[in-house]
DNA sequence: GGTAGCGTAATTTTT
DNA sequence: TTACGCTACC
């Protein structure tokens, strides 16, 4: 067989990653590398080359999208489907394990996988039997707590918390009480999906033995985000057999707050034995200019692996920096350069804006609006998160197994049908006194004649309804069946009632999932199509938009950029204290974190890079005043060309950034003197105060006082 | 059962 | 400043 198109158009060192014999290997894949390309290859060189069969090949990944994607590219490749492969997420495929094994596993038949909501409101409504004040307590902190203890691979039982701290002591007391809450209700939360599927090696050494038997590689995708459960998972699952292929890169571990463990990658080599270690260091994606800013920014962090990004394309333009006044000034100069931008002949799509916090978008959204350029923002919510869809799902979820307390919280009372918070309190101490479920409680309430008697006809009402669903859709194709409950229910009628546009918004969702329903393709013949429809919902929540084709500027966090790549990049707010963030400067390792996020934003940029930061900027609703950012003093100067107006009063930046503390008055501006701002237009300097860094002139503009720190300021003298 | 009013907190996000 | 969640009321 021929398989030499498998390898062309590689370079020296992606080939020596896909044609390598079956061992350990690390594959160190800097930005813009060509990461998946090798992991595609890799996958179709086992399979054609070395007649690995598909059925004996794992690939992991951290998102659907990932997954999607590589599946894609293989199938492209290979020609064929890829049936057989098991190519997935880490929870995707735990989820797929716990299914087939879920008597192993502990756990009933029918489980359910708990999303972050309706875990935070089952941590709240166990913090709240527990007695605890939640203000004392946050639940969210509880949630936290719980999903961390179980990243770490630690169940309640494993906690000893130290004398006298109170803290573990009461999160392990709510640990405790949320297991059981969710082992009663056959409810797996994410966490548990993986650290289930790890005991679950541990529990049941035949099935262990089993897929070891089975799996001949085992790939992973974005290993520097795996968690201590996803590495330990792994490492049982791979045991000395099963040579692993760890993709990643160091340098872009971004996810340390969510319990993402860089060490993983570093200690691979130690860990899984004879690992070949190949650096993917030609970079396809940006200028030198770029690649150069990224490096050197990089280039401060300790502990690399260490990897320096290259390219023999051009040099390209010097990255661009501009001081904006304040955040409007800088979201109106972000506005102008894209209208440049997109006047060259460009789409408003090639071009991007990444900001370290959310809350800086709205300032630029504005600018947006005013010039009417229409744009997109990544993140928010997701469809299968949306509060309609959530309560639809809820019913089908309680319509395929009773003991779903979170689904029958949710949709007890939507829409409306009398059952207060009293009833509902009352159903939850029924259903603790007997450890029993709130489905059980209702009957049981029926039985005994318990509660007010109205109430207990509304309750009744609602259990009839449930059983009546079920039945009635019995026989009806998924799509019939969401159709029906969403109007048995009342769920649209309850929308349409609601005033405003967004009633409306909500119906048109609840028609998009009885499409989403019809064309669901049910894969597994032995679990009802419902069954995996809910965990599809729930193991991907689907995209957040629904009009991604229209041209529009493109806006995101960092954190979302990642994985992507623009011709024109735009970093917004390179400050001091918002990037990084305040509450990443103190500890190194989190500012090394924050660094990495830095050069991640920089290498998604494959042309032109432009980086804005404010004088002052609104935060919180007061004035604050930061220094540029470090990274940006950390980006070899001679690549930054400031953007300011001609004759600016500003020094030279290298002077700037280098050398920031000088006295005020050595920039030549006097008292009275008429000075002209790209923003605020002509003004006269009323007040020079302070020295240096801190330093500020007060000028006064037609629209009254501004302050100005002086060092920065984009002045011009008249 | 819905809403006005108050208090509080305020990175980053996928599964 | 703003956004959200909770409580107190109609």
């Amino acid at each position: 067989m021929d398989v030499s198109d498998i390898l062309d158009g590689l370079n020296e060192a992606q080939r020596s990653a896909v044609a390598a014999e079956r061992c350990n290997q690390l594959v160190l894949a800097g930005a813009g590398s060509g990461k998946t390309r090798v992991l595609v290859h890799r996958i179709a060189w086992l399979i054609r080359a070395e007649g690995v069969s598909p059925y004996a090949v794992m690939a992991v990944t951290f998102t659907n999208k990932a997954a999607k994607e590589m599946r894609g590219r293989i199938e492209e490749m290979l020609g064929r489907p890829t049936h057989g492969l098991w190519i997935g997420t880490f929870h995707g495929l735990a989820h797929r394990l716990l299914q087939t094994h879920w008597a192993e596993a502990g756990l009933p038949q029918n489980f359910q996988i708990l999303d972050s909501d309706d875990q935070l409101r089952l941590v709240k409504r166990i913090s709240r039997e527990l007695g605890l004040d939640d203000a004392k307590w946050p639940p969210k902190q509880a949630q936290w707590f719980i999903n961390g203890q179980k990243d770490e691979g630690l169940r309640a039982k494993h906690i000893d918390p130290p004398m006298g701290d109170l803290y573990t002591k009461t999160m392990v007391r709510i640990y405790e009480a949320y297991e059981e809450a969710c082992q009663r209700g056959g409810l797996v939360d994410f966490a548990e999906l993986l650290l289930r599927a790890h005991e679950l090696w541990l529990r049941s050494p035949e099935t262990l033995r089993h897929y070891q038997e089975r799996f001949n590689i085992l790939l992973v995708d974005e290993f520097q985000d795996t968690n201590s459960i996803q590495y330990a998972w792994l490492r049982v699952l791979a045991g000395d057999a099963i040579p692993v292929v760890a993709v990643g890169d160091d340098d872009q571990s971004i996810y340390g707050w969510r319990g993402a463990k860089i060490e993983n990658i570093q200690r691979f080599t130690h860990d899984f034995k004879d690992t070949q270690t190949v650096r993917l260091e030609q970079n396809y994606r940006s200028t030198k200019t770029i690649l150069d800013a990224a490096n050197g920014v990089i280039g401060h962090n300790s502990g690399r692996l260490g990897k320096d990004l290259w390219t023999d394309g051009d040099e390209g333009e010097p990255i661009k920096l501009y001081a904006g006044f304040n955040e409007q000034d800088e979201a109106r100069f972000i506005v102008e350069q894209i209208q440049a931008w997109t006047d060259e002949g460009n789409t408003r799509r090639s071009s991007a804006i990444l900001y370290r916090s959310n809350a800086q978008s709205r300032v630029i959204e504005e600018a947006l609006i005013r010039v009417g350029l229409p744009y997109r923002i990544y993140g928010g919510q997701r469809f299968y998160e949306r509060l309609e869809i959530r309560n639809a799902l809820a019913y089908l979820r309680l319509m395929t197994g009773r003991g779903d307390d979170p689904a029958l919280e949710r949709v007890i009372n939507t829409p409306t049908r009398g059952i207060g918070s009293k009833t509902i309190d009352e159903l939850r101490s029924v259903a603790r006194e007997h450890s029993i479920s709130m489905w059980q409680a209702i009957e049981l309430v029926q039985e005994r004649g318990l509660l007010a008697a109205r109430a207990r006809s509304s309750v009744a009402g609602f259990a009839a309804l449930i059983n009546e669903l079920d039945s009635e859709t019995l026989e009806l194709p998924l799509e019939e069946m969401v159709e029906h409950i969403i109007h048995r229910t009342g769920l649209i009628d309850f929308h349409k009632a609601e005033k405003g546009e967004r009633g409306q918004a909500r119906v048109e969702n609840l028609e998009e999932l009885v499409s989403a329903a019809k064309t669901f393709r049910a894969e597994d013949e032995t679990l009802s199509p419902v069954q995996q429809f809910l965990d599809s919902a729930a193991l991907d929540a689907g995209d957040s938009q629904a009009d991604p084709y229209e041209d529009s500027v493109q806006m995101m966090t960092l954190h979302s950029a990642k994985g992507l790549e623009f011709p024109l990049v735009i970093l917004a707010g390179l400050e001091e204290n918002l990037f990084p963030h305040r509450m990443s400067v103190e500890e190194p390792g989190r500012l090394e974190e924050e660094r990495r996020l830095a050069y991640v934003g920089i290498t998604r940029a494959q042309q032109k890079l432009l980086i804005t930061y404010a004088e002052s900027r609104r935060l919180h609703g007061s004035e604050t005043y930061n220094t540029p950012s470090r990274f940006v003093r950390e980006i070899p100067a001679d690549l930054i060309e400031e953007v300011r107006l001609h004759g600016g009063l500003t020094r030279p930046l290298v002077e700037r950034l280098q050398q920031p503390i000088g006295s005020a008055n050595d920039s030549g501006l006097r008292l009275g003197q008429r000075v002209l701002h790209p923003m605020f237009g002509e003004g006269m300097v009323l007040n020079i105060e302070g020295r240096g860094a801190n330093a500020r002139i007060e000028v006064n503009f037609a629209e009254g006082s501004k302050w100005l720190v002086l060092q920065y300021a984009n002045l011009q003298a008249l």
